[in-house]
RNA sequence: CGCGGGGUGGAGCAGCCCGGUAGCUCGUCAGGCUCAUAACCUGAAGGUCACAGGUUCAAAUCCUGUCCCCGCAC
């Protein structure tokens, strides 16, 4: 099919990797400005933009999709459907009616949970034990469209919301390249989203990646692997040379006792205001990720630090 | 030129400020001990201290430049 897709980070590139291998014309990709971010403040390109440019793509990235030249340009792209993962914008209804069949979106949860910006790691957040990718038509709403393909993930007690984007980038690749096949061949059946068991998965804030000892243990658990590895839960570990930050990758909750923040073994067990924590895997800053077991070889933590 | 940290045997680190014999926790190999353990004991191999210059009697350490990695900010 003649497509336009639309997306951004490297979970996007999987499904558009996935379209090119399958055969589709791309028209054209859509990406958000390379930005100035990394270090040095050196613009860079996004995942979907650098491949695009890799594999001799047209690439546009507008700032903002509303803007009547934008739009015009799409709906000149004598498109049959549009593509749109984790894009980053919001799109207004012409650039949704322009294609034949219409825009998709592929979509990290089992809609009407989770509508919104991080569904995968607020389902880990909320201690969820499954979620899902889906492939959804869109509407004006905010995720409010009718479900073509969904498939389920479970979420076991060790994963972590970058886990969980890799297995369901290649997922979703896969689910999305499926119900292209179906709309182009009149066999897709749409299915409208239930009315109840809506939430909304608010954006991740760097604010709230500071771990608070005193908030439950499993509350903490959850914390740490839904924002690892981006953008990682934190806290503060004292040292000769002053508190250092550490960034928490992975944990387990473990029954165990004592002040929140006070390690309770030489192995990175940290009691909650309920319970405790391990911490199997972290990152200090400076340094790069490595198991808890690595991190302690070079720097012991003794029991009864207290972690801030 | 946004701010900051780092590159030291196979892994993780200390040593650098105040130049002067390469250190720690592991791993590997050989041997010993134990019913057993992330167990313990003995011994061994393994490093041009990221790279290139400079200063010095002497540089991991001080100075200059380059490459690579990471945290913050975004």
């Amino acid at each position: 099919m003649r497509l336009a897709f639309l997306g951004t980070p490297d979970f996007a590139l999987t499904t558009l990797r996935r379209l090119v291998a399958a055969g589709h014309e791309i028209a054209c990709v859509y990406s958000q400005p390379p930005a100035p971010r990394g270090r040095g403040q050196t613009l860079k390109p996004s995942p979907v933009h650098a491949f695009a440019l890799d594999q001799g793509l047209i690439v546009r990235t507008p700032a903002s999709m509303r803007d009547p030249g934008e739009i015009f340009a799409f709906e000149a792209l004598d498109l049959e459907a549009a593509v749109v993962v984790a894009f980053g914008q919001i799109l207004p209804g012409e650039v949704l009616d322009a294609p034949v069949f219409g825009a998709f979106n592929l979509h990290g949860s089992l809609l009407p949970r989770w509508r919104g910006a991080a569904p995968i790691q607020r389902a880990i957040m909320a201690g969820d034990a499954v979620t899902g990718v889906q492939v959804m038509r869109m509407t004006p709403g905010l995720d409010e469209g009718p479900i073509l393909a969904s498939e389920t993930l479970p979420i076991s007690s060790l994963d972590t919301a970058g886990s969980i984007f890799e297995r369901m980038a290649d997922i979703g690749a896969e689910l999305m390249a499926r119900t292209l096949a179906a709309v182009e061949h009149g066999e897709a059946i749409e299915t409208p989203q239930p009315a109840d068991g809506v939430t909304y998965a608010r954006k991740i804030r760097p604010k709230e990646a500071r771990i608070d000892w005193s908030r439950p243990g499993l509350e903490i658990d959850r914390k740490i692997r839904g924002l690892s590895p981006f953008p990682g839960a934190w806290f503060l570990l004292p040292t000769d040379r002053g508190p250092v930050r550490v960034k928490a990758l992975l944990s387990a909750f473990e029954d165990a006792d004592g002040a929140p923040g006070q390690v309770l073994d030489d192995r990175l067990l940290v009691a909650t205001g309920q319970g405790a924590v391990r911490l199997l895997r972290v990152q200090r800053e400076g340094r790069g990720p490595q198991d808890a077991e690595a991190f302690l070889r070079g720097a012991a933590v003794a029991a009864g630090t207290r972690l801030d």
